[in-house]
DNA sequence: CAGTGGTCTAGACCACTAG
DNA sequence: TAGTGGTCTAGACCACTGA
């Protein structure tokens, strides 16, 4: 409704951008668009080049500018936006929704991987992991139901009494952390043991997130987390 | 495999950065460890406050470190990881993936929403909303079909002329540029018309994504975006 | 080549907050 | 209240790239 502010007099970066992103955002530059160099900024902003810099790497780095050297700095003509998903701790999940949040560990031990699974690793078949099934409870209703596929090499210390208690992302967040990860979202049919352990029909529409997650170039192992009917991811821009 | 490089002697703050984020992916700085004051680094590189400084704030916006006046910095407890989810026009999105990507308007209009979804939306019952479905292809397979609820008073010059040729998400990016949207994930079991349209069977596990956005404070509209079978998201870390 | 952004310095003052 | 990070200045040199 109101058009950008008139900007003008001292102002600290962040006013700045705000006033910047207005200016974007209200269609006074348009995609495509170039603005004014540092230089001009700064004397209009009545501070130095740092301080328009800091503003307009920020609002590079959120994807509003392209910016190259003696090229200047445009308006994005694509603002390809990123939406921030978190990757978090899955019982701290559970408890900042505000439930209470439970744990069982189903299955824990050596295993021979679906054949299909080990060249998706880029491992040998034949290569035995350490496959753990267990269920999350929120407010001891089955919430997500996990299946993990670890490198025995790679998690030694991680004994079955400690998943008696301890869901695995805990322990590992401890003692592998992860240094690069590959997210896939997919709706599927869970598979039986996984429809019964949700305590849904075996054909629940069911949103499975697989994260396959490495420490520098070691992989660490595979998680297939199963979700109950009706949760949502939610994010937002 | 190798321990954390021995860092000395002059570097730019990327290099901080990378050494820093070593210690810490090293384990030699443990969560919730606290690290050496900016002053002091400073001293080791052999740089400013202003340097380390930069260092330090990038870890800290990525999540590795937490940062407080007087308190100092320490390494981030719970790392909350963000993997970042793209929002990309569709059709750039289906040709980045190397398709050669369709489209086609199923029906637009004005409609009354289901009663159920004008509280959601924040409306009053009764508000009829411009409708759009359409089918996007990729190879000529329907790949995502779309069901919009625009806001007619704030995408007005929206024609159906317009929308045979062009998919909505196009016109709104030059002509009605969001600032805020909220965005779901969830799978379902999709309505007959989307099944029908991704020629899938009726009870094919579908995921869907829901975007609600906002320019500024006003409403703009609903956009539910449904995947055709064995269509993932990809994002990492 | 010349112009633009990218980075660094050496210093200063301020805002927040733990003790 | 003292110590830490947050920000700004005024200046400099450099790296990249369009003409």
């Amino acid at each position: 409704m109101t058009p950008p502010p008139a900007p003008s007099g001292k102002a600290d970066w962040k006013a700045i951008r705000r006033d910047l992103l207005g200016r974007i955002q209200s269609g006074v530059w348009k995609p495509g668009d170039q603005i004014p160099r540092e230089v001009e900024l700064a004397a209009h902003y009545d501070c130095t080049r740092s301080t328009v810099g800091r503003a307009l790497r920020d609002l590079a780095t959120a994807g509003f500018l392209d910016r190259k050297r003696k090229g200047g700095t445009t308006v994005s003509a694509n603002p390809v936006r990123k939406a921030p998903l978190d990757v978090p701790i899955i019982a701290e999940a559970i408890r900042k929704a505000g439930h209470v949040a439970g744990y069982q560990l189903l299955d824990a031990g050596e295993r021979l991987p679906d054949p299909a699974l080990a060249p998706e690793l880029g491992l040998p078949a034949g290569t035995p992991l350490l496959f753990i099934a267990a269920v999350h409870l929120a407010d001891g209703i089955p919430h997500q139901v996990e299946h993990r596929w670890l490198l025995p090499a790679t998690v030694q210390g991680l004994s079955r009494d400690i998943l008696e208690t301890t869901p695995a992302d805990e322990w590992l967040l401890r003692n592998v952390p992860l240094t690069r990860a590959q997210i896939t979202i997919e709706a599927v049919r869970p598979p039986a043991p996984v429809s019964d352990a949700l305590h849904a029909a075996p054909d629940t529409p069911t949103l499975l997130i697989t994260r396959t997650s490495w420490r520098q170039a070691r992989l660490i192992g595979m998680l297939q987390l199963y979700h109950a009917q009706g949760h949502r991811l939610v994010t937002g821009i």
